[in-house]
DNA sequence: CTTGGTTCTGAACGTTTGTTCATATAACAG
DNA sequence: CTGTTATATGAACAAACGTTCAGAACCAAG
């Protein structure tokens, strides 16, 4: 046999990825051209397509990736009561949404650059996220650990105001991030009533 | 003399600002080309060039549009009190973008497609909103009309929080503005801590 | 070394891009 | 009507776009 399949796959594979990634997330998908991310990556441009099939599909993956990732590193709901489960999403959500603010960005601006097709999964899987928040507000509804009157406003409510903190918060900050999670808790909480 | 200035200049510079508008918040601004938008105004690429020196000034122009209007529009702060003022904050955000969802969106969608000149010049104007609610928020912590600790985050919490009302509301929907003015009122009130 | 497969180059393709401009059209003033 | 001027056309420009592909370079197994 001859040589390894992706013994330089390994390398460039990621690379492409992560150049992909902080390009879309400064410039914006269609601002950015394939030779400006094999300019980054330190390879022409036709050497991209040993790695993806074309760029949408680049996008897509990059989206995927991050929205599943998302879903499998959530803490389960089961183990807990809803007041705890809220305040285990809302620090969760912090945290994790900090750790990669590219991919965040993109995930929800780069939305309508996705193909119907692509478009439909990711929704899903967006779905999928706010799903587990609406269900732990109906829970919580339910038992009466908070007053909140409408279960899907406040979803939509509780999404904005975590996704919104990777528009300001910067580790270099005046603030640390469980100082954010602190605050942010105590204003979900609040804001539902609890 | 001649003809008036502008005597179709009043009814294709306008549709125009309109087309582009609809087209940037749709695909956004790196997607959409000049002869899409001449194609929905009815008109040749070369001209739209009779009213924007270029793409960029098209786009820098409805977004400098959008964000003075929202500042001469907001209410006077000066009149009442901080909870006031505040609830007086959300309900007016929430209308205002309501009315102009394509403004909006493009306004804080296409930062990055701004020059760096033009770039300052928008974000100046949104600081000018952000400092509104800030100003307010640190007023009523002085009074003790609330008890959030840090005004700061607070600010951009609820900025969020109402900008991303536009995501999901539409008023052929299950709710109606004012319930929804209603429902956010209630979770910002309790987020700040009133 | 030879062999065979993986990875990359570099040129090329057909389109599309933003923008310009000479020219045509149409509307109004006198 | 004539003359003037704002407005629109439509062709043209160079540049950049995504994508393809023959061939070079490279690496590892035998």
């Amino acid at each position: 046999m001859a040589r390894t399949t992706g013994s330089h796959s390994g390398i460039t594979g990621p690379k492409i990825r992560t150049a992909a990634l902080e390009l879309f997330a400064k410039h914006g998908f269609a601002a950015v051209s394939m030779r400006q991310i094999a300019g980054e990556v330190g390879v022409q441009a036709g050497a991209l397509y040993n790695y993806t099939p074309d760029k949408q599909s680049l996008l897509f993956d990059l989206m995927q990736s991050h929205m599943t990732e998302l879903l499998n590193a959530m803490p389960d709901e089961d183990a807990a009561q809803p007041f705890e489960m809220l305040e285990q999403f809302v620090r969760f959500h912090i945290a994790f949404h900090h750790e990669r603010p590219e991919a965040v960005f993109i995930a929800y601006m780069e939305l309508r650059n996705l193909t119907p097709k692509n478009f439909a999964l990711i929704e899903d899987l967006r779905g999928q996220n706010e799903n587990r928040l609406q269900n732990i507000l109906i829970a919580g509804q339910a038992i009466g650990a908070w007053t909140v009157k409408d279960a899907k406003i406040a979803t939509f409510a509780v999404i904005a105001m975590l996704t919104g903190v990777n528009t300001w918060f910067r580790s270099e900050g005046r603030l640390s991030l469980s100082e954010v999670q602190d605050q942010y808790w105590q204003m979900v909480r609040s804001a539902v009533g609890g």
